[in-house]
DNA sequence: CGGTAGGTTGACTAGGATCAACTTTGGTGG
DNA sequence: CCACCAAAGTTGATCCTAGTCAACCTACCG
């Protein structure tokens, strides 16, 4: 029966809502919170809970994935790597985001995990069946395609053309802008150096040493290893080449 | 009537082919290729031709983009500029691509024509009801962003890792799979060593010292300031660190 | 207490940017 | 057809940013 197709009635559709659903707490900014019910079922069937160790893999560079998922809890990282072991992180995936592709072409990175990390994973073969059976799903994995897209195209700029400490900048101001909005207050800083240099383009000494700089001329504060305090804004956004 | 939207049998659905498409040089390598002949014909009746002289944009970085297009002949790039001017291009799009996104958020990044191009564009604005309406357009869409996301990410690894040489070796190697396949051809090398140089996040000068080096030692030839020939296929291959 | 992973700092180096001069190419009009 | 000019490209000298190598520091853990 695919009724429900025909009216996603989402508020009124809670009732049916699968109990692991209904406990979810990243549904609504995911995917799922902008489907109808029987999508939601749909994907529900075939979706199980899936645990990453740190560094545990759930995608490999050159495999085709088997899996994809959205983020529960925890910090995934994708990145690239070249034979003679450069690596280059792609970008990081936050609760409720989604990793993977449909296509079953070879992976062109990997997915790892950087913490403990709890994800709903679904067989990938199943994803060209379930968009042809609720476009719902299809539109929005291309909303969601097409905000990657605008990141990365951002991150190419910052790997093209900003300098190292513009760089550094440019990272810090982004945890900010997605965490605490209070002004003042410490900002979590997920990743150690050697990521924050992996994700850059840059080596640890010089994120250090940029880190360093921007703590002696007063921008930021480094109360611990892994926060930061922002002193003084309009400086730092200078500083990361973005004042709009 | 939606009838054709449930026997999308696009063999038998030529002989209502509208005119214009029929007579598309890149319709079946374009998203066109893969959808009904309802869904085409929706197309065609929002879209029109378009021409863009050297240097026009269709969309600012900025802006909200009124329209996206797929492009018949020409040569177009997107790119991202910081404040001060810095630019870097993010991509090229070539016939049969398609450029632009759904959402109507401000556009991460400019495109414009690098030669005289010819589009068919659509307005933006149509785009959500029409994958509403087709989910074969949403589904054909999804796939191309996701192979876009592919290339991004392949780039970002070039950004952040790869040395001077290794971009342009890089950038050679990408050119000539494109073209002929025919080993000891020249290839069209469609950019000027500015344009190559906005791409590969380097400098006119770097770029211009790299290619003369690998002129040098015997691995390319320049008959021409827009094209090359391949000489040692394997030593590019080296030099490009990309020997999968 | 020692060991280890993560982080910082310093000295030195090298790759690519910058600045500047010069050459080649291609188009235009006399 | 050639002279001229602008745009594109090349080459050289020099500088500087970030990489490399190495030592050392710090926190945390068994």
């Amino acid at each position: 029966m695919f009724m429900d197709r025909n009216q996603p009635d989402l508020g009124a559709a809670e009732w049916s809502l699968p109990a692991r659903c209904a406990a979810c707490g990243v549904r609504m900014a995911s995917l799922c919170g902008g489907i109808s019910a029987g999508a939601l079922e749909a994907l529900n069937r075939i979706g199980r809970k899936r645990v990453l160790r740190r560094g545990e893999a759930l995608i490999w560079q050159g495999d085709i994935a088997e899996q994809v998922g959205i983020l529960h809890h925890g910090l995934v990282k994708l990145s690239a790597s070249l034979e003679d072991g450069r690596e280059q992180m792609l970008g990081l995936a936050f609760p409720a985001d989604f990793v993977g592709a449909i296509g079953d072409r070879p992976s062109s990175h990997c997915v790892t995990a950087l913490t403990e990390t709890e994800l709903c994973v679904f067989p990938r073969s199943a994803l060209p069946g379930l968009v042809e059976a609720y476009p719902e799903i299809g539109q929005a994995l291309l909303t969601r395609a097409y905000d990657e897209l605008d990141q990365l195209r951002k991150w190419m700029l910052l790997l093209g053309r900003k300098s190292a400490e513009e760089r550094v900048a440019s990272l810090l101001l982004q945890f900010a802008a997605r965490g605490t909005c209070s002004p003042g207050a410490p900002v979590a800083l997920p990743l150690t150096r050697q990521q924050m240099a992996e994700l850059l383009g840059l080596t640890i000494e010089t994120v250090s040493r940029k880190l360093t700089a921007m703590k002696r001329d007063g921008v930021i504060a480094l109360p611990d290893l892994r926060s930061f305090v922002i002193l003084d804004a309009p400086a730092l956004a200078v500083l990361a080449a973005e004042t709009p």
